[in-house]
DNA sequence: TTCCTTGCAAAACATTTGCATTTCT
DNA sequence: AGAAATGCAAATGTTTTGCAAGGAA
Protein backbone atom coordinates (compact mmCIF):
# COMPACT_ATOMS: atom_id res chain seq x y z
CA UNK A 1 0.00 0.00 0.00
CA UNK A 2 1.85 3.08 -1.24
CA UNK A 3 0.77 6.69 -0.55
CA UNK A 4 -0.67 7.05 -4.21
CA UNK A 5 -2.94 4.41 -3.40
CA UNK A 6 -4.06 5.62 -0.29
CA UNK A 7 -4.93 8.44 -1.87
CA UNK A 8 -6.74 7.08 -4.87
CA UNK A 9 -8.84 4.55 -2.32
CA UNK A 10 -9.52 8.07 -0.36
CA UNK A 11 -10.89 9.54 -2.91
CA UNK A 12 -12.78 7.01 -4.51
CA UNK A 13 -14.31 5.68 -1.91
CA UNK A 14 -15.52 8.93 -0.58
CA UNK A 15 -16.71 10.32 -3.77
CA UNK A 16 -19.81 10.34 -5.93
CA UNK A 17 -20.88 7.43 -7.38
CA UNK A 18 -19.81 7.05 -11.30
CA UNK A 19 -17.09 9.19 -11.43
CA UNK A 20 -15.00 8.72 -14.73
CA UNK A 21 -11.09 7.81 -14.75
CA UNK A 22 -10.51 11.42 -15.64
CA UNK A 23 -13.34 13.22 -12.74
CA UNK A 24 -11.68 10.85 -10.33
CA UNK A 25 -7.86 11.38 -11.40
CA UNK A 26 -9.07 15.25 -10.80
CA UNK A 27 -9.99 14.94 -7.63
CA UNK A 28 -6.77 12.77 -6.10
CA UNK A 29 -4.93 15.15 -8.17
CA UNK A 30 -6.50 18.11 -5.71
CA UNK A 31 -5.10 15.83 -3.05
CA UNK A 32 -1.88 15.21 -4.21
CA UNK A 33 -0.49 16.63 -7.83
CA UNK A 34 2.00 13.87 -8.44
CA UNK A 35 -0.60 11.34 -9.06
CA UNK A 36 -0.63 10.44 -12.64
CA UNK A 37 -3.61 9.56 -14.66
CA UNK A 38 -2.36 5.85 -15.38
CA UNK A 39 -2.00 5.11 -11.55
CA UNK A 40 -5.17 6.27 -10.76
CA UNK A 41 -6.80 3.93 -13.60
CA UNK A 42 -4.69 1.09 -12.73
CA UNK A 43 -5.92 1.42 -9.08
CA UNK A 44 -9.16 1.50 -10.38
CA UNK A 45 -8.39 -1.54 -12.02
CA UNK A 46 -7.25 -3.02 -8.83
CA UNK A 47 -10.34 -1.97 -7.03
CA UNK A 48 -12.64 -3.71 -9.04
CA UNK A 49 -10.46 -6.76 -9.61
CA UNK A 50 -11.03 -7.21 -5.88
CA UNK A 51 -14.65 -6.65 -6.05
CA UNK A 52 -14.91 -3.23 -4.34
CA UNK A 53 -15.91 -1.12 -7.09
CA UNK A 54 -17.00 -2.23 -10.97
CA UNK A 55 -17.53 0.05 -14.03
CA UNK A 56 -20.14 1.18 -15.04
CA UNK A 57 -21.63 2.05 -19.26
CA UNK A 58 -24.07 5.10 -18.97
CA UNK A 59 -23.48 5.10 -22.86
CA UNK A 60 -22.09 8.46 -23.04
CA UNK A 61 -18.51 7.04 -24.45
CA UNK A 62 -16.82 6.58 -21.12
CA UNK A 63 -16.33 3.83 -18.24
CA UNK A 64 -17.46 4.94 -14.82
CA UNK A 65 -16.83 3.22 -11.94
CA UNK A 66 -18.95 2.37 -9.01
CA UNK A 67 -18.39 1.56 -5.05
CA UNK A 68 -20.28 -2.00 -4.88
CA UNK A 69 -22.63 -1.52 -2.41
CA UNK A 70 -24.78 -3.95 -0.30
CA UNK A 71 -27.99 -3.18 -2.33
CA UNK A 72 -28.05 -2.90 -5.49
CA UNK A 73 -29.64 0.04 -7.60
CA UNK A 74 -30.37 1.21 -10.54
CA UNK A 75 -29.87 5.08 -12.33
CA UNK A 76 -31.92 7.02 -13.93
CA UNK A 77 -29.92 9.26 -16.00
CA UNK A 78 -30.75 12.43 -18.20
CA UNK A 79 -29.90 12.48 -21.84
CA UNK A 80 -29.49 15.96 -21.81
CA UNK A 81 -28.18 17.58 -18.93
CA UNK A 82 -26.23 14.17 -18.03
CA UNK A 83 -27.30 14.16 -14.33
CA UNK A 84 -28.07 10.61 -13.15
CA UNK A 85 -30.15 9.93 -9.76
CA UNK A 86 -29.96 6.61 -8.05
CA UNK A 87 -33.01 4.34 -7.37
CA UNK A 88 -33.41 1.02 -5.14
CA UNK A 89 -35.82 -1.88 -5.56
CA UNK A 90 -35.46 -5.22 -3.98
CA UNK A 91 -38.61 -5.91 -6.06
CA UNK A 92 -36.94 -5.59 -9.37
CA UNK A 93 -33.96 -7.29 -8.00
CA UNK A 94 -35.71 -10.23 -7.27
CA UNK A 95 -37.57 -9.91 -10.62
CA UNK A 96 -34.39 -10.04 -12.53
CA UNK A 97 -32.67 -12.93 -10.30
CA UNK A 98 -35.90 -15.22 -10.60
CA UNK A 99 -34.93 -14.37 -14.97
CA UNK A 100 -31.04 -15.24 -14.29
CA UNK A 101 -32.72 -18.41 -12.47
CA UNK A 102 -34.87 -19.53 -15.06
CA UNK A 103 -32.03 -19.24 -17.69
CA UNK A 104 -29.39 -20.88 -15.36
CA UNK A 105 -27.02 -17.80 -15.50
CA UNK A 106 -24.75 -16.98 -12.20
CA UNK A 107 -25.67 -13.37 -11.76
CA UNK A 108 -22.60 -10.97 -10.70
CA UNK A 109 -24.24 -8.11 -11.23
CA UNK A 110 -27.20 -6.34 -12.38
CA UNK A 111 -27.54 -3.51 -14.71
CA UNK A 112 -30.61 -0.71 -14.84
CA UNK A 113 -30.96 1.99 -16.43
CA UNK A 114 -33.26 4.16 -17.07
CA UNK A 115 -32.49 6.98 -20.26
CA UNK A 116 -34.15 9.74 -20.56
CA UNK A 117 -34.83 13.49 -20.03
CA UNK A 118 -35.20 14.99 -16.97
CA UNK A 119 -37.98 16.98 -15.17
CA UNK A 120 -35.70 19.96 -14.99
CA UNK A 121 -34.51 19.78 -18.56
CA UNK A 122 -37.89 19.41 -19.63
CA UNK A 123 -38.95 22.66 -17.88
CA UNK A 124 -36.03 24.85 -18.96
CA UNK A 125 -36.08 23.16 -22.65
CA UNK A 126 -33.00 25.43 -23.80
CA UNK A 127 -30.74 23.90 -21.33
CA UNK A 128 -27.79 22.00 -23.41
CA UNK A 129 -25.36 19.82 -22.13
CA UNK A 130 -21.72 21.32 -22.49
CA UNK A 131 -20.24 19.47 -25.20
CA UNK A 132 -17.09 18.75 -23.99
CA UNK A 133 -18.19 17.03 -21.27
CA UNK A 134 -20.98 15.24 -22.11
CA UNK A 135 -22.83 13.10 -19.32
CA UNK A 136 -20.43 14.40 -16.65
CA UNK A 137 -21.36 15.41 -13.51
CA UNK A 138 -20.52 18.95 -13.34
CA UNK A 139 -17.87 18.91 -10.05
CA UNK A 140 -19.34 22.01 -8.67
CA UNK A 141 -22.46 20.90 -8.33
CA UNK A 142 -22.59 17.17 -6.52
CA UNK A 143 -26.34 17.70 -6.35
CA UNK A 144 -27.05 15.84 -9.75
CA UNK A 145 -26.06 13.19 -7.64
CA UNK A 146 -29.03 12.33 -4.94
CA UNK A 147 -30.12 9.23 -3.65
CA UNK A 148 -33.63 8.46 -3.88
CA UNK A 149 -36.34 6.66 -2.66
CA UNK A 150 -35.72 3.25 -0.51
CA UNK A 151 -38.82 1.88 -0.17
CA UNK A 152 -41.82 3.15 -1.83
CA UNK A 153 -44.27 1.79 -4.42
CA UNK A 154 -42.47 -1.71 -6.21
CA UNK A 155 -41.44 -2.27 -2.79
CA UNK A 156 -38.25 -0.55 -2.97
CA UNK B 1 -32.46 6.34 -50.40
CA UNK B 2 -29.70 4.88 -51.66
CA UNK B 3 -28.95 0.66 -52.44
CA UNK B 4 -26.29 0.95 -49.72
CA UNK B 5 -28.82 2.29 -47.20
CA UNK B 6 -31.23 -0.52 -48.14
CA UNK B 7 -28.68 -3.09 -48.29
CA UNK B 8 -27.94 -1.81 -44.69
CA UNK B 9 -31.22 -1.31 -43.56
CA UNK B 10 -32.10 -4.65 -44.72
CA UNK B 11 -29.38 -6.10 -42.78
CA UNK B 12 -29.71 -4.28 -39.55
CA UNK B 13 -33.52 -5.37 -39.12
CA UNK B 14 -32.35 -9.11 -40.40
CA UNK B 15 -29.79 -9.60 -38.55
CA UNK B 16 -29.50 -10.93 -34.87
CA UNK B 17 -30.05 -8.29 -32.12
CA UNK B 18 -27.16 -6.59 -30.87
CA UNK B 19 -24.84 -6.52 -33.37
CA UNK B 20 -21.69 -4.17 -33.17
CA UNK B 21 -20.87 -2.08 -36.47
CA UNK B 22 -18.24 -4.47 -37.70
CA UNK B 23 -20.55 -7.23 -37.57
CA UNK B 24 -23.24 -5.60 -39.23
CA UNK B 25 -20.54 -4.47 -41.79
CA UNK B 26 -19.27 -8.18 -42.18
CA UNK B 27 -22.49 -8.88 -43.04
CA UNK B 28 -23.66 -6.10 -45.62
CA UNK B 29 -20.14 -6.86 -47.43
CA UNK B 30 -21.46 -9.71 -48.39
CA UNK B 31 -24.23 -8.60 -49.71
CA UNK B 32 -22.40 -5.82 -51.71
CA UNK B 33 -18.95 -5.81 -51.00
CA UNK B 34 -18.23 -1.97 -51.94
CA UNK B 35 -20.14 -0.72 -48.99
CA UNK B 36 -18.13 0.70 -46.44
CA UNK B 37 -17.78 0.90 -42.87
CA UNK B 38 -17.73 4.18 -42.54
CA UNK B 39 -21.05 3.80 -44.21
CA UNK B 40 -22.01 1.58 -41.96
CA UNK B 41 -21.46 3.16 -38.84
CA UNK B 42 -23.37 6.63 -40.71
CA UNK B 43 -26.43 4.31 -41.67
CA UNK B 44 -26.70 2.50 -38.10
CA UNK B 45 -26.15 6.11 -36.56
CA UNK B 46 -29.15 7.47 -38.77
CA UNK B 47 -31.53 4.88 -37.64
CA UNK B 48 -30.94 5.37 -33.98
CA UNK B 49 -31.57 9.21 -34.67
CA UNK B 50 -35.09 8.47 -36.58
CA UNK B 51 -35.60 6.15 -33.46
CA UNK B 52 -35.61 2.86 -34.96
CA UNK B 53 -32.85 1.30 -33.45
CA UNK B 54 -31.16 1.84 -30.34
CA UNK B 55 -27.42 1.93 -29.25
CA UNK B 56 -26.64 -1.34 -26.49
CA UNK B 57 -23.56 -1.13 -23.91
CA UNK B 58 -22.26 -4.43 -22.71
CA UNK B 59 -19.10 -3.66 -20.96
CA UNK B 60 -17.05 -5.34 -23.22
CA UNK B 61 -15.62 -1.90 -25.02
CA UNK B 62 -17.78 -1.94 -28.34
CA UNK B 63 -21.23 -0.65 -29.26
CA UNK B 64 -24.16 -2.96 -30.51
CA UNK B 65 -27.48 -1.92 -31.73
CA UNK B 66 -30.54 -3.57 -31.02
CA UNK B 67 -33.50 -2.66 -33.08
CA UNK B 68 -36.33 -0.69 -31.06
CA UNK B 69 -39.05 -3.11 -30.02
CA UNK B 70 -42.14 -2.61 -29.43
CA UNK B 71 -41.73 -4.01 -25.95
CA UNK B 72 -38.95 -3.38 -23.71
CA UNK B 73 -36.60 -6.03 -22.55
CA UNK B 74 -33.65 -7.21 -20.72
CA UNK B 75 -30.35 -9.24 -21.68
CA UNK B 76 -28.53 -12.20 -20.00
CA UNK B 77 -25.09 -11.82 -20.66
CA UNK B 78 -22.28 -14.16 -20.05
CA UNK B 79 -18.79 -12.72 -19.09
CA UNK B 80 -16.40 -15.42 -20.06
CA UNK B 81 -18.16 -16.80 -23.67
CA UNK B 82 -19.89 -13.25 -24.69
CA UNK B 83 -23.37 -14.91 -25.45
CA UNK B 84 -26.44 -13.52 -24.73
CA UNK B 85 -30.12 -14.46 -24.48
CA UNK B 86 -33.08 -11.81 -23.96
CA UNK B 87 -36.05 -11.27 -21.93
CA UNK B 88 -39.34 -10.08 -21.49
CA UNK B 89 -40.77 -8.84 -18.31
CA UNK B 90 -43.92 -6.27 -18.42
CA UNK B 91 -43.66 -6.16 -14.75
CA UNK B 92 -39.85 -5.22 -14.37
CA UNK B 93 -41.21 -2.68 -17.32
CA UNK B 94 -43.99 -1.42 -14.69
CA UNK B 95 -41.75 -1.01 -12.18
CA UNK B 96 -39.54 1.55 -13.70
CA UNK B 97 -41.80 3.27 -15.28
CA UNK B 98 -43.02 4.07 -11.75
CA UNK B 99 -39.57 5.18 -10.96
CA UNK B 100 -38.97 7.34 -13.65
CA UNK B 101 -42.42 8.83 -12.79
CA UNK B 102 -41.45 9.17 -9.41
CA UNK B 103 -38.61 10.96 -10.18
CA UNK B 104 -39.82 13.00 -12.93
CA UNK B 105 -37.65 11.53 -15.69
CA UNK B 106 -39.85 11.06 -18.93
CA UNK B 107 -38.16 8.05 -20.11
CA UNK B 108 -36.71 7.11 -23.69
CA UNK B 109 -35.25 4.10 -22.80
CA UNK B 110 -34.57 0.95 -19.99
CA UNK B 111 -31.63 -0.75 -20.22
CA UNK B 112 -31.87 -4.26 -18.46
CA UNK B 113 -28.47 -6.06 -18.20
CA UNK B 114 -27.96 -8.98 -16.14
CA UNK B 115 -24.31 -10.32 -16.50
CA UNK B 116 -22.89 -13.32 -15.12
CA UNK B 117 -21.48 -16.53 -16.24
CA UNK B 118 -24.11 -18.61 -17.79
CA UNK B 119 -24.78 -22.37 -17.12
CA UNK B 120 -22.68 -24.34 -19.78
CA UNK B 121 -19.49 -21.73 -18.75
CA UNK B 122 -19.84 -23.11 -15.22
CA UNK B 123 -20.52 -26.46 -16.45
CA UNK B 124 -17.61 -26.67 -18.81
CA UNK B 125 -15.39 -25.15 -16.39
CA UNK B 126 -12.34 -24.34 -17.95
CA UNK B 127 -13.48 -23.81 -21.31
CA UNK B 128 -12.04 -20.36 -22.63
CA UNK B 129 -13.56 -18.73 -25.01
CA UNK B 130 -11.90 -16.98 -28.15
CA UNK B 131 -13.05 -13.80 -27.20
CA UNK B 132 -9.80 -12.17 -26.27
CA UNK B 133 -10.66 -10.03 -23.65
CA UNK B 134 -14.36 -10.44 -22.70
CA UNK B 135 -15.27 -7.74 -20.80
CA UNK B 136 -11.56 -6.53 -20.16
CA UNK B 137 -11.27 -8.82 -17.67
CA UNK B 138 -7.64 -10.15 -16.69
CA UNK B 139 -6.95 -13.72 -17.54
CA UNK B 140 -4.10 -13.72 -15.66
CA UNK B 141 -6.33 -12.42 -12.30
CA UNK B 142 -8.72 -14.98 -12.04
CA UNK B 143 -9.25 -12.91 -8.67
CA UNK B 144 -11.53 -10.68 -11.01
CA UNK B 145 -13.96 -13.49 -11.91
CA UNK B 146 -15.00 -14.32 -7.88
CA UNK B 147 -18.50 -15.69 -8.20
CA UNK B 148 -19.92 -14.74 -4.83
CA UNK B 149 -22.81 -16.52 -3.22
CA UNK B 150 -25.98 -14.43 -4.48
CA UNK B 151 -28.57 -15.25 -1.72
CA UNK B 152 -28.66 -11.54 -1.66
CA UNK B 153 -28.09 -10.49 -5.46
CA UNK B 154 -25.18 -9.70 -7.68
CA UNK B 155 -24.76 -6.58 -6.48
CA UNK B 156 -25.14 -3.95 -8.36
C1' DT C 1 -27.17 21.73 -61.36
C1' DT C 2 -27.77 21.27 -56.40
C1' DC C 3 -27.96 18.60 -52.49
C1' DC C 4 -27.11 14.51 -50.16
C1' DT C 5 -24.40 10.16 -49.72
C1' DT C 6 -20.27 7.44 -50.07
C1' DG C 7 -15.41 6.07 -49.30
C1' DC C 8 -11.02 6.69 -47.93
C1' DA C 9 -7.96 8.49 -44.85
C1' DA C 10 -7.09 10.56 -40.89
C1' DA C 11 -8.54 12.72 -36.50
C1' DA C 12 -10.31 12.16 -31.94
C1' DC C 13 -10.62 9.76 -27.81
C1' DA C 14 -10.71 6.71 -24.04
C1' DT C 15 -8.49 2.72 -22.61
C1' DT C 16 -4.21 -0.16 -22.05
C1' DT C 17 0.46 -1.49 -22.10
C1' DG C 18 5.80 -1.19 -22.18
C1' DC C 19 9.57 0.12 -19.84
C1' DA C 20 12.83 2.61 -17.12
C1' DT C 21 12.76 4.55 -12.56
C1' DT C 22 11.37 4.95 -7.92
C1' DT C 23 9.49 3.19 -3.69
C1' DC C 24 8.33 -0.19 -0.43
C1' DT C 25 9.32 -4.48 2.27
C1' DA D 1 18.47 -6.87 -2.89
C1' DG D 2 14.05 -8.23 -4.81
C1' DA D 3 9.41 -7.34 -5.75
C1' DA D 4 5.99 -4.24 -6.71
C1' DA D 5 4.19 0.40 -7.91
C1' DT D 6 4.58 4.68 -10.49
C1' DG D 7 4.97 7.96 -14.50
C1' DC D 8 5.64 9.01 -18.95
C1' DA D 9 5.08 8.01 -23.50
C1' DA D 10 3.28 5.41 -26.81
C1' DA D 11 0.30 1.57 -28.60
C1' DT D 12 -4.47 -0.07 -29.07
C1' DG D 13 -8.88 -0.27 -30.60
C1' DT D 14 -13.04 2.24 -31.57
C1' DT D 15 -15.74 5.76 -32.75
C1' DT D 16 -16.15 9.99 -35.43
C1' DT D 17 -15.10 13.61 -38.80
C1' DG D 18 -13.10 16.09 -43.13
C1' DC D 19 -13.23 16.25 -47.70
C1' DA D 20 -13.19 15.15 -52.54
C1' DA D 21 -15.69 12.23 -55.66
C1' DG D 22 -20.05 10.03 -57.02
C1' DG D 23 -25.01 9.55 -57.43
C1' DA D 24 -29.91 10.89 -56.83
C1' DA D 25 -33.51 14.28 -57.55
Amino acid sequence: MTSQRETIFRAFFESEPHMTVEELHERVVAMDPAIAYTTVWRTLKLICDVGLGEKKYFGDGVVRYDRVTSTPHGHLVCQKCGSTEEFFSSEITRLLQDKADESGLLPEEFRIEIIGICLKCRQEGGVEKDADNQGAEDPANPASAKIVDISGAGGM
